[in-house]
DNA sequence: AAATCGGGGGG
DNA sequence: CCCCCAGATTT
């Protein structure tokens, strides 16, 4: 048994009494609400899914309205969080939920953990906080705070040394507050054990036996591989009207770099005025202008796009692409926030 | 084990 | 600029 770990269960209870946040997901928590409060929380912070979450649960308040919804619903609820296999995977994994689990979430950990969307964090948060379970969930706020109780230097990005960590926490698990304790874990590492800049240790529950705090090496920990350089990508990208104003949008492939997902049309490589010319010549239409926009650029995780753009008048519409409306295209169409700078472009063109 | 998959907030 | 965020999946 783990001595060390084991006196932070209290302290850190107590504590998280004292100051949790309050969050909607947290109020009520069912099982449907914390499943996909757990998913749009993935690699994302707390303010930004509050909005997504709330639209989400109104729209489609039960396992069985996401395993009907149509996918450009989904999308549309989704646009902007990023991720978007995420949104697929929920509405997989839900179809599995009605069709083998009689349309309730499964309340084992391994059963969570094979559904589609759900890995080892995302089964621990929902066996622990929806049904009480004493089941580890270890996430980047986890790893941070238990690496600097221990004052570990070991890598976090590894896959053992997560599972390690997991492993001693599940030896200490209280069984009859579990969702607090994977709540408390989580919140001391988002409000008070921080990742960007100096630990508020003055406010910890569990400085009196943090290692880093007792040491003062917070600001070293916890330790990460390095990462690779983004890639950079050129593109250019058409704002193009036909003569009633209706806008050309395409949809991506369903699979890679936001699937599924509208786009404008687009083409690889910085083109010239000429070349953009050629570009829509070669759909069979002559462009009656090309008027050059601002360059923008996007930056993704591991790549950037840097975007060249026209703003492309025709005389005609081409089949190659759909044509909407700007309000059909904001109200039904997903359209991802790298293209952000050419819809802009679009509400001062079109008013 | 490494690469892929978004977007934004804050130092 | 860079970092990191209630990670999962594919290769």
């Amino acid at each position: 048994m783990n001595d060390q770990l084991k006196q932070i269960v209290a302290p850190l209870l107590e504590w998280y009494r004292r100051c949790a946040r309050k969050l909607s997901w947290r109020s009520d928590p069912t099982p449907y609400r914390v499943w996909v409060s757990e998913i749009m929380l993935q690699q994302t912070r707390v303010e930004a899914v509050k909005p997504y979450y709330e639209r989400f649960m109104e729209q489609l308040p039960t396992v069985q309205a996401l395993a009907e919804a149509e996918e450009e619903k989904l999308l549309k609820l989704w646009e902007g969080l990023g991720y978007y296999s995420r949104v697929r995977n929920l509405q997989k994994a839900a179809k599995v939920v009605m069709k083998i689990y009689g349309g309730e979430l499964p309340a084992d950990f391994e059963t969570l953990r094979s559904l589609p969307g759900i890995g080892e964090y995302t089964a621990g948060a929902i066996a622990s906080i929806a049904f009480g379970k004493p089941v580890p969930a270890v996430d980047g706020n986890v790893l941070r705070v238990l690496s600097r109780v221990t004052e570990s230097r070991r890598d976090i990005l590894n896959s053992k040394v997560k599972k390690e960590f997991s492993e001693q926490l599940r030896e200490i698990y209280p069984t009859d507050c579990a969702g607090d304790f994977t709540q408390a874990l989580m919140e001391l590492g988002a409000m008070v054990c921080v990742p960007n800049g100096v630990p508020l240790c003055e406010q910890c529950p569990l400085s009196h036996c943090c290692q880093a705090f007792l040491h003062q090496t917070m600001l070293e920990l916890p330790v990460k591989a390095e990462k690779k350089p983004r890639k950079l990508k050129e593109k250019t990208v058409f704002v193009a009207l036909d003569p009633q104003n209706r806008i050309a949008v395409q949809k991506r492939p369903d699979t890679g770099l936001l699937a599924g997902l509208w786009e404008f049309p687009n083409a690889e490589g910085a083109l010239t005025r000429e070349q953009a010319a050629e570009y829509w010549k070669n759909l069979g239409v002559c462009p009656g202008s090309i008027q050059k926009l601002r360059a923008a650029k996007h930056i993704f995780t591991h790549v950037e796009w840097k975007m060249s753009g026209y703003l492309v008048r025709l005389p005609q519409s081409v089949d190659q692409f759909v044509w909407v409306t700007k309000e059909e295209l904001h109200g039904q169409y997903a359209v991802p926030n790298a293209y952000k700078a050419f819809l802009k472009v679009l509400a001062e063109v079109l008013g």
